[in-house]
DNA sequence: GACATCACG
DNA sequence: GACGTACGTGATGTCC
């Protein structure tokens, strides 16, 4: 202080605040500001380090100058030199964004020079102000662990690990790279940065840049030397690659002539400001360190209101028990209001509707429950009618005590659409759809479900009374006694006010003590992102698609039932007269009696019921030999399309949309996979020739079309990747079959003389390895004995080794930790990988599939999440997902933009966040019915 | 409600 | 050396 010329003696401090924000947000739990539940973890830990930063340098070396230097947006003028620069970064986590423009008001609160620069980086704001500092004389000390800043050491530069609090000199630098600060651009250069994506030169690490450049002295005669250099590989290497290398240099290379409009003067050191810096940390109700700092400083400390009511936090327990809650009945508006006020208070409420059915897209809104605190909650009965107990005739008649159901969701409204209140639901997607129906749209959300999906998926089931059970060590009250089962059944709106008040606010109250469980253990088991990224932010596009529903064309599915009923008939009674009596075509265990009993088949195996076997492989087989199964066969295939699509489809037809409303279960598959229920859209048939007929059934609205798209071999690219395996990336980048390649590999057989057959067997090996390959499975599957399986298959690690690495280190993986992971971090669990027998083996095929699987599944989320944005102010809807396929329902004039902006979209949904070796690519179809747009 | 079967990726 | 086996789903009909 004082003497504000910078010049020798002087010593500047330069933070890297992007570092203290990251290690500040990743270091602490997801705290929120308790009167509105603003995210204010990564402020609060901002703060704490910057104060411990001021506290820790006050000494003889204290600094007279200090900055604050933050990244200013996502684009510099690195991303013109190449565009791909830095293209690997994960978006910023929701809960970040909103707290970083408090973290410059919290520098300059501590009174803080805090510095940023449209289209640079703070690395180079830091560089150039080092530069400048040492060419006046003064010292520097740069408070980053970035190794990219390691280039600026020496002459009276230092770096200081905060963290470790660790400083790095000219010899640190050398430790870490080989070389000294002024070469360590060149190493950069050479070796790249998988972490920035610097492309650097392929095949060259750290340590051989470091061995080249110590031999050439620098980067530049090392290039134009490269000719002389002995090991062919690296020599071609830095020949054919030499604009890359430079390119990487450039992008490594720090700028010190960034243009600053404030002089090195500026950034003197300053003391905090009480009156500046209090109200501030009050601001953020930092209750701990504003009374810390307000004792240092000698002044009062700010008096932080508490919104909890005090009286339930000073001395009664966090939960109390759920015998001795408090749940009440919400009958008038100003009981309501009270509501109200204690969720704006708070910043979030958990949400629980009741209806009278399960069927969203039916189903009446019945009363909504609250919940702000464990142990006390609310249930606001609107449409409740007298209970055929109380009233003989069931009259439609509301009971007394409810409030108008407009009135409460005008109220209600504002709070479940304000961006700043958190809901949460246990199954929010259900709530919300019944929400959307009444025109409110809940946002934000938190998902109890979807939480437990995220830590404890392949552990065991989400449901509610599954996590109360787990969690709480509470059984929830059971639905059944509530509404009977069977014919005398009753809808929710039946239930007496008493009762439906202790059932649905206890439902709130579930949901709001498992998110007080759960939000803190999301980010310790390191799913945080996984739940940001994949889980939630699908809940409204999922609720959207349902909504949307598809079209299905009721006469020509009724007209295909009608056919198939007849055809079923005549082959019923060609089955009866082969049979010589007649029996139920559908039963497989009469069927078995008569093919192997009656009429004396050899080779009837028995199940573990002791029925014999008569599924397709074994009915295929005898049909080879005998009529009987193979009309059996034909009746079974139309048997299956009848019942399951063509009438089934019928029924599920909505009345008010004339569309079909599928239900997809989010949490339901352990891969990450959806599943689509009410009815499966998912395995609509398409193999054979009949089957797929009933896609034309699915049909796009007058002036629409149907686009599907969907991913070309998404799995075996995934497993290229992860496995590493170069001959298949090639395969993929050449774009060739991917099926004949294998084959050709495997049977040396050229690519010109493949023959199907051949081409067939390769695909079910290819199939076999995503599966968890075994000899016995593929013998099976492609009917050959099964040592000529076993022979095939290690030829196939034989050529593509890392298959059997790869497939090595999973199973590995999964005994130690217990689950495996996707490329996105999605954990599936594998609890039985260590069981002894048969369930080991289950566990260890499962282990081998999830990463792929899930990897892929992760993939079409992540493009699902991006979508509607895409697809915004065109006139286009998202309808379907059928795992790698989605589709879309688009007027005429707008399918071509559709397409364009989906398959980008898809195709590079992995990104940023991962950066496959092996691009992804999709494929787009179009018509006026679904079997035409596949 | 368990089981067998079969539709999909 | 022996377990049993391809991975992941949901819907339907039979039978107890």
């Amino acid at each position: 202080m004082g003497d504000t010329t910078f010049g020798k003696g002087c010593h500047l401090h330069l933070i890297d605040g992007s570092a203290f924000i990251f290690r500040a947000y990743h270091a602490l739990p997801p705290l929120t500001r308790k009167s509105d539940g603003l995210p204010i973890g990564a402020v609060a830990g901002f703060c704490n380090m910057l104060h411990r930063y001021i506290e820790g340098n006050n000494g003889p070396d204290a600094p007279t100058h200090a900055a604050v230097i933050f990244d200013k947006g996502s684009h510099t003028f690195r991303n013109d030199l190449y565009d791909l620069y830095k293209a690997n970064r994960e978006a910023m986590p929701e809960d970040l964004r909103p707290q970083m423009p408090l973290t410059r008001r919290a520098t300059e609160a501590f009174n803080v020079a805090c510095k940023e620069l449209e289209n640079y980086e703070a690395d180079d704001i830091i560089a150039t102000l080092a530069c400048q500092a040492r060419e006046a004389g003064g010292r520097v000390t740069i408070i980053s662990s970035d190794k990219d800043l390691m280039q600026l050491v020496g002459d009276g530069v230092e770096m200081l690990d905060a963290m470790k609090n660790k400083r790095i000199d000219r010899d640190g630098v050398f430790e870490k790279f080989g070389v000294f600060p002024d070469r360590v651009v060149d190493v950069q250069a050479l070796a790249g940065d998988s972490v920035d994506n610097v492309p650097g030169a392929p095949g060259i690490g750290i340590k051989t840049a470091a061995l080249l450049i110590n031999e050439y002295g620098d980067l530049e005669t090392l290039l134009d030397r490269a000719g002389d250099i002995k090991q062919p590989k690296r020599r071609e290497t830095l020949i054919e690659k030499r604009d890359q290398i430079e390119l990487s240099k450039r992008l490594v290379q720090l700028d010190c002539a960034t243009p600053l409009d404030f002089g090195l003067d500026e950034l003197d050191v300053r003391k905090p400001d009480a009156e500046v810096l209090l109200p501030f940390l009050a601001e953020m109700e930092f209750r701990t360190l504003s009374r810390r700092i307000a004792d240092q400083l000698g002044v009062e400390a700010p008096v932080i209101a508490e919104p909890a009511a005090p009286e339930a936090e000073a001395d009664a327990p966090e939960a109390p028990a759920f015998d001795e809650a408090d749940y009440s009945r919400v009958s008038d508006a100003d009981a309501l209001q009270g509501w109200i006020d204690q969720i704006r208070e708070r910043g979030w409420v958990a949400v629980d509707t009741e209806t009278t059915g399960l069927n969203e897209m039916i189903a009446d809104l019945v009363g909504i429950s609250l919940c702000v605190e464990p142990g006390r909650a609310c249930y606001i009965p609107l449409i409740h009618k007298a209970s055929a107990t109380e009233d003989l005739f069931g009259s439609d008649e509301l009971v007394e005590g409810q409030m108008p159901l407009d009135e409460a969701l005008a109220m209600l409204k504002p709070v479940l659409e304000d961006p700043a209140i958190i809901k949460i639901g246990q199954n929010m997607k259900y709530d919300a759809k019944i929400f959307a129906r009444y025109g409110v749209d809940v946002a934000p959300i938190d998902d109890t479900m979807l939480m437990s999906y995220a830590m404890h998926g392949g552990e065991h089931g989400h449901g509610m009374d599954t996590l109360s059970e787990r969690y709480l060590g509470h059984t929830p009250i059971p639905i059944k006694p509530l509404l009977g089962s069977g014919k005398s059944a009753i809808t929710f709106d039946r239930v007496p006010l008493e009762k439906a008040v202790s059932y649905a606010a206890e439902d709130a109250d579930i949901t709001l003590r498992l998110w007080q469980v759960f939000k803190p253990q999301l980010h310790r088991s390191k799913v945080t992102t996984v739940y940001e990224t994949l889980e939630r932010p699908l809940v409204p596009v999922l609720a959207q698609m349902e909504r949307n529903g598809i079209k299905v064309d009721r006469d020509t599915l009724s007209r295909m039932s009608n056919a198939f009923a007849q055809k079923m008939a005549g082959l019923e009674a060609e089955i009866h007269e082969l049979a010589g009596e007649t029996f139920n075509v559908g039963s497989p265990k009469q069927l078995g009696e008569i093919l192997f009993d009656k009429m004396g088949i050899e080779g009837g195996k028995r199940g573990k019921t002791g029925a014999y076997a008569t599924g397709v492989d074994v009915l295929e087989d005898l049909a080879t030999e005998h009529d009987l199964p193979a009309r059996v066969l034909d009746w079974r295939q139309l048997s299956k399309l009848k019942s399951t699509y063509t009438d089934a489809l019928q029924t599920h037809i909505n009345p008010d949309t004339g569309r079909v409303h599928t239900s997809y279960s989010i949490a339901g598959a352990n891969t990450g996979r959806l599943a689509s229920t009410d009815p499966n859209l998912q395995n609509i048939p398409i193999r054979t020739e009949e089957g797929r007929r009933i896609r034309e059934a699915f049909v796009a609205e007058p002036g629409h079309v149907l686009v599907s798209l969907d991913y070309s071999q998404i799995e075996l690219r995934i497993l290229a990747h992860i496995a590493n395996i170069p001959a298949l990336k090639q395969a993929f980048a050449d774009g060739l079959d991917i099926h004949a390649m294998t084959a050709s590999e495997m049977f040396d057989v050229p690519l010109d003389e493949m023959t199907p057959d051949i081409r067939r067997k390769a695909k079910a090996i290819n199939f076999g390895v995503i599966y968890g390959i075994s000899g016995f499975g593929l013998a099976r599957n492609l009917r050959i004995p099964r040592s000529e399986a076993q022979g095939f298959i290690d030829r196939y690690f034989e050529r593509f080794p890392g298959i059997r690495s790869y497939m090595d280190e999973t199973k590995a993986f999964a005994k130690e930790n217990g689950y495996v992971q996707t490329l996105f971090g999605r954990k599936i669990h594998t609890p039985e990988i260590n069981a002894k027998g048969p369930r080991a083996s289950f566990a260890y095929r499962a282990a081998i599939n999830a990463p792929i699987q899930g990897t892929a599944a992760d993939v079409i989320r992540r493009a699902m999440v991006r979508m509607p944005a895409a697809i915004e102010g065109l006139p286009a809807r998202m309808l379907l997902q059928v795992h790698d396929e989605l589709l879309f329902e688009v007027a005429e004039d707008g399918v071509d933009t559709v397409i364009d902006r989906a398959r980008d979209v898809m195709e590079n949904a992995a990104d940023p966040a991962v950066h496959l070796d092996v691009k992804l690519t999709a494929d787009s179809g179009q018509g006026a019915n679904w079997a035409e747009a596949h």
